[in-house]
DNA sequence: TTGAAAGCGCTAACAT
DNA sequence: ATGTTAGCGCTTTCAA
């Protein structure tokens, strides 16, 4: 079923069908409706492939997700999925493992697919313009930006919020509470990525408090998994229970931070405080609800893909938005108690 | 950069590349060295639209998910791609909305993208071979069986839980306990799908138990969605306390069944026992574990793929695969009490 | 072992 | 307003 035989089964040229399909002005009504019946009289539906290999340039854009599984970057995609449904264009995800490169998977997967542009998902993010130059494409960082590489600002565009702050504000709450003994829950203190910022932004707030960093309370987990984040806050535990509050860069690890607590026999907040980052939908549901910093999940998404498509229509240049979180109380903070010291 | 670039750079002809592209072996191995050197020197990936357009089939699946955002789907969707890219086919994957039709959106898919056969994920399964019809490649439902149709068996591929025993062995735990007053949490009684026959294990394990259906126990929720559950929960909770657990269908809604109880002042499991079906990964850490019957999602979404390539390599025709749930025991189980009365 | 050439199904420039 | 035709970049006979 080719667009051959719709032009038969209807009796005008393949020309014209193409011009039904596409929509183009130039086709009288009458044979217009006869068009459309037989399409759908023949259940037509025409070859993706054939017509983005004669378009030299397709309607597609890509997302490359790192860190598949992910329930807050789950949500960005849902919206930046739906943005780009809206936009009549269509999209290609490539999820990637932790190890690889988002740059190279990208670069291929414009060439392979001749894509528009590209939006990369909870990336690393210390490119060189070397790297850069690969990608011959607009593209967005979607949740964090270049601020590990030295890229110039016109070279991309990227949605984030501003981690260190955010995780500065994160650990001031907690001292403004009280807190002097705050653990910091995280994958790794280096990755190069929001990880490590979110590490910073806990230093330098503790710092900015004349409380001076101790490694102890720095519970590294193996990755962002929540079965990891438990194991790694058991195990932390067991060891170290002379702390009042903890910082965890995402709600997925605070949620299995209260688990351990739990099961460790500590309340929150009586026995420690818990504050967050990232406002995943499940965060809600804990007991107690979790206080966290919520990113605007849905916006980010979307703003994304009004970016890129705003790049590719030269409507504007590159831009770097930063947007905001929201604190959602939750009730997971409360001021600090003096704790027996069990060690 | 096309092939042509490439078999004028080793001065070769297209078809020389071409042969290497895709492994032929009659291919002088020096001439296999330096296309290759040209290919990686060049930076050169073929265009994807070209390729299948040329081979009128390609090695793709298609996926057509209803219910994006469900966490349970979601694992077994990752699952899938997985077990896809294991077996160098590619996927394309389609989010449809509750109230779209995904034979229609599948059959699409397949003659827009020349697929090979399609998984339908999370779907309603009540089609008539008139509708199997108009989808010429073969298929497998994955988390759902041909229930409510008039499917030939040998028509369709399915791994999939039985809903209904499932149901019914987890009321059953309940009633073993001593339950009498029992309540359900679900999406609707008659989506023609897992709900419905899930709804009916219910229903029947009450029965067996000589106890007779009491619609005010029945918690109907505007979705399957965590926040209209939560809603639902909270609103029941106004007009009934005479109950003494409580069956969720899925682990997303008995997260929020657990807030809207402790909100309410009831405790888990002393005050309401609970268990689901599920098993998502969130839900061993809500307070107390939830108790649910964990379905084998990882090999769900493998066994899905599995069956299809089986079928599309004709090692076997079209089967049936139904597959086991294991208890996790969480804390949300408990004899009951009795209840003061509080209409 | 290699190459020439005919499509795959569609779009778009050009002609009518 | 409609049709003719030349590609888009690749795979795959068929010939050499």
């Amino acid at each position: 079923m080719t667009i051959k035989d719709v032009a038969e089964y209807s009796g005008v040229s393949i020309t014209t069908i193409s011009r039904v399909l596409n929509n183009h002005p130039d086709v009288r009504e009458e044979v217009r409706a006869k068009v459309l019946k037989a399409i759908e009289e023949l259940h037509y539906v025409p070859n993706s492939s054939a017509r983005d290999l004669s378009k030299t340039q397709t309607d597609t854009i890509g997302v490359v997700v790192r860190g598949a599984g992910n329930p807050f970057l789950n949500s960005v995609l849902r919206s930046i999925e739906t943005a780009v449904r809206k936009a009549n264009y269509s999209m290609v995800m490539c999820q990637i493992g932790s190890s690889e490169d988002e740059i190279s998977e990208g670069a291929s997967l414009v060439r392979s697919k001749r894509l528009k542009g590209l939006i990369f998902l909870g990336g690393r993010f210390d490119y060189t313009p070397e790297q850069i130059a690969t990608l011959s494409v607009p593209f967005v960082c979607c949740t964090y930006t270049n601020s590990f590489g030295s890229l110039n600002r016109k070279a991309y565009s990227s949605v984030y919020i501003d981690d260190y702050a955010e995780a500065f504000r994160s650990v001031k709450t907690l001292t403004n509470l009280g807190h002097k003994k705050i653990a910091v829950l995280l994958g790794t203190t280096c990755d190069r990525s929001i990880s490590e910022l979110r590490f910073k932004g806990y230093c330098d707030a503790l710092e900015s408090e004349g409380i001076s960093l101790d490694k102890n309370l720095i519970i590294e987990a193996k990755s962002f998994h929540i079965d990891d984040a438990f194991k790694a806050v058991e195990n932390f535990l067991k060891k170290n229970k002379d702390f009042t509050a903890i910082f965890s860069i995402a709600d997925a690890m605070g949620i299995a931070a209260i688990k351990a607590l739990y099961n460790a026999g500590l309340k929150v907040p009586e026995d420690c405080s818990l504050i967050s980052i990232d406002g995943i939908e499940v965060s809600k549901y804990t007991i107690p609800t979790l206080t966290t910093f919520v990113q605007p999940i849905e916006k980010m998404g979307r703003y994304a893909v009004e970016i890129l498509l705003d790049v590719l229509n030269n409507n504007r240049g590159n831009c770097q938005l930063k947007v905001e979180t929201l604190l959602r109380e939750g009730g997971t903070l409360a001021k600090p108690k003096n704790l027996i010291f069990t060690p």
